[in-house]
DNA sequence: AAGTGAACCTGAAGGC
DNA sequence: TGCCTTCAGGTTCACT
């Protein structure tokens, strides 16, 4: 499910619920996901009230005031299902009723109490990929999850020139590097995709051959770079892809999956007007990698 | 150092 | 119906 997108969707449905509101209690139903919980979770964060639901890359940073931030990731398969606490107190106007109840993989639930109510927020993971952490917030740049983090497609900040320095030695297939967390931050599988689509560049293109001797965009670069962030804001837009489970904060499903271009369409046509080209599925560093022979070179 | 593949874990889907 | 295999949005570790 979660690339950054799907992220950055978690945590526009969380702000309401927690912003400015006070933990009340915190469920805790196993000892670990990927990740031991840390000692002492569920205790050091009753009582904080959250200042701010932020994201880096593929990480929720909820910072607390006690100085601590909550670091979650979702891992493959990781959700949070917010819910007023009014809701479920009255079974008839619940709109998804299980949730009165623990469903398997609801492995914490945070109840909190702000100007906005008091709310319950489940966190579902069936594959326990995902993973909670508390650090102190003057240490969080420095951490391990964060220090090595390459740059944010969002904004403006990667253009042409910057996508090929950071490619310049890399002559790794296109869609390895693109998925290196540590050069662009966020991108997953899908929108790796997506990008190289909408680019018209082959997916087994070494990385450093879009580049420019001198350090300067090139039109390639340019392309990529403008794809990369025209997809990762579109797909915020829609609120996220919907494969399988994936569904927003209040229960709904993301649409972004609807403008897929080749993502899960092996052996479907090729969306690009004047493409004649089917869309072929390979396997790159363990991953399916889906894309049109014909019109990305 | 860079690159690849396996491992972590569960559930869904397809074949027989 | 049930059993088996394959595959899935991410990350890290071990190995060449």
């Amino acid at each position: 499910m979660p690339e950054l997108p799907e992220v950055e969707t978690a945590r526009r449905g969380l702000v309401p619920a927690m912003e400015g509101a006070r933990i009340i209690r915190v469920e805790v139903n196993r000892p670990n996901l990927r990740f031991e919980f840390p000692t002492d979770f569920a205790r050091r964060l009753t009582g904080c009230v959250v200042n701010a639901v932020s994201r880096r890359a593929k990480y929720l940073t909820l910072y607390l005031d006690c100085d601590e931030v909550l670091v979650i990731h979702l891992g493959m398969s990781g959700s949070f299902h917010v819910e007023r606490a009014e809701d479920h107190q009255k079974p008839d106007t619940g709109r998804d009723q299980n949730r009165n109840r623990l469903v398997a993989h609801d492995h914490v639930i945070f109840h909190l109490a702000g100007v906005n109510g008091k709310y319950r927020i489940t966190y579902n993971d069936p594959r326990r990929f995902g993973f909670m952490d508390l650090i102190p917030a003057s240490l969080l740049n420095d951490h391990k999850f964060f220090s090595k983090l390459g740059v944010e497609p969002t904004g403006n900040t990667l253009d042409g020139q910057l996508l090929g320095q950071l490619f310049e030695n890399r002559k790794a297939p296109l869609k390895s590097v693109l998925l290196d967390q540590k050069l662009i931050a966020g991108l997953g599988n899908i929108y790796v995709c997506e990008a190289l689509w909408q680019a018209g560049l082959s997916p087994m293109r070494a990385a450093n051959s879009i580049c420019a001797k001198s350090g300067k965009a090139t039109k390639r670069s340019t392309l990529l770079a403008q794809a990369v962030r025209e997809i990762i804001a579109r797909a915020i837009e829609a609120g996220g892809s919907s494969l399988n489970d994936h569904r927003q904060t209040d229960g709904t499903l993301g649409y972004f999956q609807h403008r897929f271009n080749v993502y899960d369409r092996e052996d479907a046509d090729c969306n690009k007007p004047e493409c004649k080209g089917k869309i072929a599925r390979i396997v790159q560093s363990g991953r399916s990698t889906y894309y049109c022979p014909t019109c990305q070179t």
